[in-house]
DNA sequence: TCTGGGGTCCTAGGACCC
DNA sequence: TCTGGGGTCCTAGGACCC
């Protein structure tokens, strides 16, 4: 057989509900909630839960209220801890990155993308789950494709634990009667307004009218769709290092900000500690955004384009205050986020990238 | 019922210039 | 007085992902 390129997805099994697990053997075979500080009385979601939890209903993304009343009497609510998962994460890069002939695209804390030619994928893909088993104690399953989308699509039916392989040969046998919901970038709101335009499945959206989807979306994301139902995606795995495009804080408050006060100061503060990371990279700002959540969760936006990239602490801080003065007044505040936006990187040209967003 | 915090990328529409 | 088409930049907002 030719050696042929593939994709491989390497995607870990409940990654911190196990990280949990492996520190604190005690709680193995109990329903394990990870979210916020560990309160279930606080605002705040779900980060993961273990198998036995996502039995009681209980998924990521919920609020912590409500999995506190589905879970049963004996279930652990544990605080997240970035610098635990950060080290662990680590180590299953680490190990995948020593994998012979492999190159590694980081996608997340617990998935990346192997590059790899060969004409035996699984066989790689077994010694992936060895390697990160071998290195950190936890399992993980593989996606095997010919380009991203397939192989990140193919994951979800290696889970738990195993491996899948979805290619061009097979994609609309696997993939053509399912919902569009289940491709990778489309949300809740993409569904629905496939839905408008009759198309429901996969299938649907591969034979629909290119056209009428970029009428519909946009030139660049009607193309995209329209690929993304013959399973059309990107081939190549990049490891050139992730250099971020933009830094922000977001705080919830556990109460409502209500005078214009308590805003500015939570402003202030948010956009101190955003220009910290620019600050510790060296990198000029170019614009702040203000994102602000009012009761009962509306989001709006604002920005504003500084005069000339800076690295004036105060210049950005003051910036970012000024937004806050036309924010509405009247309204309470639940949660805000301040974002500030760098300067791009020296040399401006860019990786045509998967217009899949969302990179950690 | 109550909804995180970190990101990326795309689009619409207005302003402005030639 | 009535009026073009194209390009670029900017702001605001939307959608999605982990």
């Amino acid at each position: 057989m030719n050696p042929l390129p593939w994709v491989l997805h390497v995607d870990m099994d409940q990654f911190i509900a196990a990280v949990e697990v492996l520190r604190h053997p005690e709680l193995a075979g109990k329903p394990v909630i990870v979210g916020g500080n560990g309160d279930p009385t606080e605002r705040a979601v779900v980060s993961t839960a273990s198998y036995e939890a996502r039995a009681f209903g209980i998924g990521s993304g919920m609020p912590m209220k409500i999995a506190a009343r589905k879970a049963p009497d004996d279930a652990v609510f544990l605080p997240v801890d970035h610098a635990t998962y950060d080290a662990v994460s680590a180590e299953v890069m680490g190990a995948l990155r020593a994998l012979p002939g492999v190159v590694l695209e980081v996608l997340g804390w617990d998935e990346c993308f192997l590059g790899v030619t060969t004409d035996d994928p699984e066989s790689v893909a077994r010694s992936a789950q060895a390697a990160v088993l071998e290195a950190t104690g936890l399992h993980c399953s593989v996606g095997i494709g010919d380009n991203k989308v397939r192989a990140k699509i193919a994951t979800e039916f290696g889970k738990p634990r195993g491996m899948f392989r979805l290619t061009a040969e097979n994609w609309f046998e696997v993939m053509g009667e399912r919902g569009t919901r289940e491709l990778w970038g489309v949300g809740p709101k993409v569904q629905k307004r496939l839905a408008e335009h009759g198309i429901h499945t996969v299938r649907e959206l591969a034979d629909g009218d290119e056209a009428e989807l970029v009428a519909e979306f946009g030139p660049k994301m009607g193309v995209w769709y329209h690929q993304l139902g013959s399973g059309l995606g990107p081939e190549v795995v990049d490891d050139a290092p992730w250099i971020a495009r933009s830094h922000s804080r977001e705080t919830t408050y556990q109460q409502n900000l209500t005078t214009p006060d308590q805003v500015e100061a939570a402003i202030r503060s948010l956009a101190e500690e955003a220009f910290g990371d620019c600050e510790a990279e060296g990198r000029a700002v170019v614009r702040v955004n203000l994102k602000v959540r009012y009761a009962p969760f509306v989001t709006r936006t604002l920005g504003r384009k500084l005069p000339a990239p800076t690295l004036d602490r105060d210049a950005v801080v003051a910036a970012a205050v000024a937004l806050g003065e036309s924010l509405d007044q009247d309204r309470e505040v639940r949660l805000l986020g301040v974002r500030a936006e760098m300067e791009m990187p020296e040399g401006g040209d860019r990786v045509e990238r998967t217009p899949v967003r969302g990179r950690i």
